[in-house]
DNA sequence: GTGGTCTAGACCACA
DNA sequence: GTGGTCTAGACCACG
């Protein structure tokens, strides 16, 4: 919370923010073939060593692999994937229970607010 | 999202994040007075001028007002108080759906696992 | 210019302006007693040590004399006080004109600027 | 008014000060590249973090933005240029007439004295 | 290379 | 005592 100014989450966050994004919701399946870095450079319209970044960052939490000569792939370890998914999803929540707790919110409060602002919202999308 | 490395908001907006939260639950009211920053530089194991900068922020969001000589007080405009807490709120509530949306969920399955998530958290504290 | 931020001028010396304020438009007059300094701590709402501030700085300025045990005076020599409004006038255009010419202004910009602003300010006071 | 003594904006101020007179003069236009923190600092003879504290401060107000690891741009939004140039005009204006007014000037003195100084002033420079 | 944050420690103006 | 500014120098994340 507190944010608003500059907001900036790094760009290379932001680019896996996108990816696991499409693998949570089956886009992107186990053995996938990522863009190459120089294509997904060019598309994102950032810097190579960005995308490097983000692949590495992925490759560090075993959500991709690079194969030599090949490119990067999304890992066949399934297990991996669920496991994302479900992470994402708790520590979303968590995330969201804490911080809601902090500014003194009851748990009946927090479903109330989420509710109407699922109302307002229905029909929407980036 | 995606997170779980450096995390890492900076200090200084960690410091404002708590004094929003001690607002936005009452234990701090309007005109109260915040302690010195050298004081409060000593109470959180950080250096005067990070608080400085926290007091400077704070101000800039019009939530804190400096008397020259007397110290940093809890701004008297209520209106601003109230719409910090609503401010809050709704930051944590939109970035919460938009991120369970990023993710696939559909509005029923964010309420039942904020529920879920709920229930297995009663009665605990920071 | 940039300003906009805190503007805060110190209170003492915002005291001290509205003093040459008087002087310069005969509220004020050679050889009047100003109030003590407990009395306009006072009715100004400040701390005594700050009405000090202000009587010294104008003493040092020569406008103000204290004579021990009787109170503080506005200054017998005229002349003072004459070239009080002519410095006060003198500093303020020269300020003016230096900041429009940083801006890039011409002269007549300056004239015609000022002639427009005059004329839907007519009728207004502090 | 009144000053003459310590004078004295803070150097960060007088930094984005001139900033902005650049922009208003059009020496500094929309997208152009500001020096590095380290650059400015050196060549203004400071500690870059009093260089830093500018640029965040003119970023504060939307006139420049900063791109991670490209550097300090001036903003793209001519609006906000636009706006900067009345802006700065209209305040250096009011202000004026408002202290030539506590001395008790009139509208038609204000004009006179200030062409008056404006023919003495011809042909000059910082 | 860029900006952003932080510490350490100093000095000043203000009340 | 208070906050505000500044320097010196460091470290980090980012592109």
């Amino acid at each position: 919370m507190t944010d608003d100014f500059h907001a900036a989450k790094p760009i290379y966050l932001q680019i896996a923010d996108r990816i696991n994004s499409q693998i949570v919701r089956k886009e992107l399946i186990a053995g996938d073939k990522l863009p190459s870095v120089r294509e997904m450079a060019i598309t994102s319209g950032v810097n190579p060593n960005t995308v490097q970044r983000t692949y590495s960052e992925l490759e560090r939490m075993g959500i991709v692999e690079t194969r030599r000569g090949q490119g990067t792939f999304i890992t066949e370890d399934v297990k991996i994937l669920m496991d994302l998914r479900s992470h994402l999803k708790e520590k979303n929540i968590v995330t969201f229970i804490e911080d809601m707790k902090d500014m003194g919110f009851t748990p009946e409060e927090m479903i109330s607010g989420l509710r109407e602002y699922l109302q307002s919202d229905s029909g929407k999308g980036e």
